[in-house]
DNA sequence: GTCTATATTCCGATAGAC
DNA sequence: GTCTATCGGAATATAGAC
């Protein structure tokens, strides 16, 4: 796998997360490593090609950490919190989440790069729902709602949180960040 | 004021919620209305200016409705309830909410809009804010958080949730909608 | 005041050089 | 295999016709 090609991706996603997918183009991304805006078509012929490719990127890198976290034997509450923590990050850097940037955007992909989206969607949110209900039987979340829709509601919180915090201010994402741990502690009993 | 005018500020807005600021052109509206492209630089100069007037029309619009709700004698539940049934029929239509649209692509807006933007969130967070403070004084909601922290949840979950039922499916935002409504109900004694 | 013809810049993409 | 010269078209925008 050649080291340009890794870079463009990388570059690329930084782009879909600072502009959005429609707010880039191929000289962004050359101009950063110093070659024609052609010599990206190299590497993905067209600008769907990027898309697909970044997302599955993302993906993997999903699946990774999982993994990861599975062999260190996180339990639910350490794997939740390592993934919202991923969010504490791009909201540092004054980036948005993926799925919310792609979200905006989604009437202007191609099927592909659109498939590659509800894919991970679908991953995230099933995991995430998986996690929620183990979790809550170890009694390490207290939550009412069924997991998937709890699992709906914590990723919509974290994406239009990162939107919400880059338009307002950056503290307002804590706060969001803060309420979801809060709306799944377990509460002591009255 | 020009019906063209209006027109174009319309379908600008439409277009903005469904294939996002940089995903639509000039072309797209003057297509719509049978002209040319450059007729709708006579109105609009340059995007900036559309994309300001779109937001101003917007945040207008929303004045009227609580102004509206206001002179109704609408309670506090109900002018909430009203103004997310505005999300629900969004939905309906496949639309996400300007604010979740722009915020993906608020680093590539110039000042201005970027300003009018930011006014614009400010002013629903803090009508908001009112609204939820009034109501759980009534005892129309009850929730433990700061009223604006919670405005802020309220408001990411309604943005989010428009996003990931256009990824999706439809009906992931109705269990959204109603889980807001749970979480600020108020709770019988136990 | 309203719109069109036209300019200019930039975009994504191809063909071909090295 | 890697990259550049270049194209066709679309984007925003101006100057000027009616």
């Amino acid at each position: 796998m050649s080291i340009t090609r890794e870079k463009i991706i990388e570059i690329g996603e930084e782009l879909v997360l600072t502009k959005g997918y429609n707010g880039f183009s191929y000289q962004d991304i050359s101009t950063v490593l110093g070659i024609k805006n052609a010599a990206v078509h190299y590497y993905f012929p067209s600008k769907e090609n990027l898309g697909t490719s970044i997302i599955k990127t993302n993906a993997q890198r999903f699946e990774e950490m999982v993994d990861n976290m599975e062999s260190l034997n996180f339990d639910e509450w350490n794997q939740l919190e390592s993934f919202m923590k991923l969010y504490l990050k791009s909201n540092r850097e004054s980036k948005i989440c993926l799925l919310g940037s792609l979200g905006t955007d989604v009437n202007t992909l191609s099927d592909p790069i659109h498939q590659e989206l509800t894919k991970m969607v679908d991953r995230i949110i099933s995991w995430m729902e998986t996690l929620l209900q183990n979790g809550m039987k170890k009694g390490l979340f207290q939550f009412t709602l069924p997991a998937r829709d709890q699992a709906l509601r914590i990723l919509a919180l974290l994406i239009a949180g990162l939107q919400l915090a880059r338009i307002l201010n950056k503290s307002d994402f804590k706060t969001i960040y803060q309420s979801i741990l809060e709306e799944i502690t377990p509460k002591p009993q009255s």
